[in-house]
DNA sequence: GTCTATACCTTGATAGAC
DNA sequence: GTCTATCAAGGTATAGAC
């Protein structure tokens, strides 16, 4: 982990460029050639920085999840209401998108299947956490009287959940909507619906 | 293609096998091994089935796609009402998902990747298709008044496909809710939000 | 921090016997 | 329709020079 002094060390820039690449290609489709080449090194200098390509991929989701449920604990910590609160969780979800499309594909794309190896089981654990959060937050509104109470609160869940994050397999930060407007339609829509 | 009176020729058997592999691993996670182990055989003898490993999977993926987009294009051409249609394409697809999960799973996790082959290209053509189809049907609902009319279509038509589609992700035939039921719920909260 | 050189393994695929 | 036997290519990773 770099000190804020070194804000781009050798290592980020690497780890940068291994996390677009697995993203965009997969994580098992991603040779450490690939990733060298980009880098414009040889893939043996690759191990002067990590142990192993798998080390990489590690490094790159745990970081990201430590700093994204540290705001999902803040927000579940507020004293604001449910509404506001799941408004809040939608809004920083999309934000990720926003700032870390890479991490956020690679989880969605392979947490699933790397989640069931003993090294990656963080992955599950932090799957349960966030399911936690949602349905907490669902609960509180549902019983404060701002959620219909005729929820299947499971299923609305997932809806939630999978609505926010799918995203990242379509938005680009910086071309079409900003996160902000796309995170407006959706809120709009999750609590309001299509129809007239 | 296996004739009526041969329901589960070999062939068929070992494409079910390998869509199993693909789905819950990966395409490139998969060896040709896993799927010969898996039938009970050595990995030599699936080339007496299949020119290649890719075209399991191609012919996994066009058979599937080509039973649903008839099944969209009878929707399409109805006359039925703007909402309705709508409604109709939502449970065709979950009741795909729970008839074909498999080889919606690999469609949702590999298509990306494989499209951008020659040999995949069909896949990038009926993602256009299908975006046709809901666009259409979106258009059709807000012009009638059924929807409203300060939806932002594009955004509209990605909610639904995702939130259709990546119901793959946890929905399992036979356990917990039917896909009847989930579509129920999915077709309510879209239409009318989940906020009272 | 990178390169040269290379070891070792896994993978998709083939040819011919049974 | 499956097995035996085998290959060439491409994969991760290592050791030591620069």
């Amino acid at each position: 982990m770099s000190a804020v002094s070194t804000p781009e060390s050798r290592r980020d820039q690497l780890l940068a460029i291994a996390a677009r690449l697995f993203a965009e290609k997969g994580f098992k489709n991603t040779t450490v050639r690939d990733i060298a080449d980009a880098a414009g090194i040889l893939s043996g200098s690759l191990y002067h920085h990590f142990d192993s390509k798998e080390s990489m991929v590690d490094e790159i989701l745990s970081t990201f999840q430590e700093a994204l449920f540290a705001q999902y604990d803040e927000i579940l910590a507020s004293d604001e209401d449910a509404r506001t609160k799941l408004e809040r969780a939608v809004r920083v979800s999309f934000e990720a998108i926003d700032q870390h499309p890479f991490e956020v594909a690679i989880y969605q794309n392979e947490a699933d299947y790397l989640g069931k190896f003993d090294r990656f089981r963080y992955l599950a654990d932090r799957n349960t956490q966030s399911r936690q959060v949602w349905v907490t937050l669902i609960e509180e509104g549902v019983r404060t009287g701002v959620l219909r109470n005729d929820l299947d609160v499971t299923l609305t869940y997932r809806f939630i959940r999978d609505t926010v994050w799918v995203a990242v397999r379509w938005y680009r930060p910086g071309r079409g909507h900003t996160h902000t407007e796309v995170a407006d339609q959706y809120v709009r829509i999750l609590l309001d619906g299509i129809s007239t």
